[in-house]
DNA sequence: ATGGCTTGAGTGTCAAGA
């Protein structure tokens, strides 16, 4: 079983990258973050011409995630239960038994911004949340744009980045308090090249420069740890013409 | 040099991303 996810930065511009990367990689389950689109104008008919059902939670402009899965999947939550918010950054599902919580975590934009504090607040929500999720849904997986980079290893140039957003001590704890549920980082469950990244700036040529942050990730609870066989980054979809500005993150699960 | 690009809004030029 192939699971996904991707932060397409609008599906609208990007439905045809999209939909290619669906024919090549053939998941099981993509999960997307930055639809921007409101949920009466989200192509199901696209996806569904290429054999994905879709659940997903929209507005207009910003935000947006989406499930894409070959096999209908169940609802289970837009927004995290409890934690009234008007940004459409979480939707969970069912597929296949597998609980996928596929998630946008805020930007954040600076340290000590109001946007930060929102930040910490929602992934906080989020933990408390998943924490009594995992007791009854065991075989869940996190993925997403969480927007932290966990450790140095993660970050093109760590000195610079150093107590930035994405890269500050507060994010890094709260992605440690999250994973302290119980979840693995999949992606460092195998061995991997180093200068791995998920993210780069369109600016200054940073991809072709490899100037990026790990800052999409695939969190594994641990009752699907021992089925984990493989996680990569696929840089491909970045080289494109108007790509997006984050690269997927693909598990395997035996 | 707090810049650099991209998107969506909307037709001016700005907010937001990361």
């Amino acid at each position: 079983m192939k699971i996904a996810t991707w932060n397409v930065n609008s599906l609208k511009v990007r439905l045809p990258q999209v939909l290619e990367w669906l024919a090549l990689e053939r998941p099981d389950v993509l999960c997307l973050q930055e639809t921007k689109v409101p949920d009466e104008a989200f192509p199901s008919d696209a996806l569904a011409h290429a054999g994905y059902s879709a659940l997903f939670a929209g507005q207009k402009t910003y935000n947006g995630v989406a499930v894409l899965a070959t096999h209908a999947p169940t609802l289970v939550a837009t927004g995290i239960p409890g934690f009234a918010d008007e940004q459409k950054r979480l939707i969970a599902a069912d597929c296949d038994g597998i609980r996928i919580v596929c998630a946008y975590f805020p930007n954040g934009q600076a340290v000590g911004s109001d946007k930060f504090a929102y930040k910490l607040a929602w992934i906080a929500a989020l933990t408390g949340w998943l924490r009594s999720e995992l007791a009854k849904h065991p075989e869940m997986l996190l993925l997403g744009d969480l927007n932290i980079a966990p450790e140095d290893r993660d970050v093109h140039d760590p000195k610079a980045w150093e107590g930035q957003v994405l890269c500050s001590e507060p994010e890094r704890a709260a992605f440690r308090a999250l994973t302290a549920l119980g979840f693995a980082d999949g992606f460092r469950l195998f061995e991997q090249p180093e200068r791995a990244f998920t993210w780069w700036d369109y600016r200054m040529a940073a991809f072709r420069r490899n100037l990026g942050l790990r800052i999409d990730h695939v969190l594994v609870a641990p009752a699907l740890v021992p089925r984990a066989r493989a996680c990569r980054i696929d840089p491909e979809p970045r080289r494109a013409e108007r790509p997006s500005d984050h690269a997927p993150v693909i598990l395997e699960l035996g």
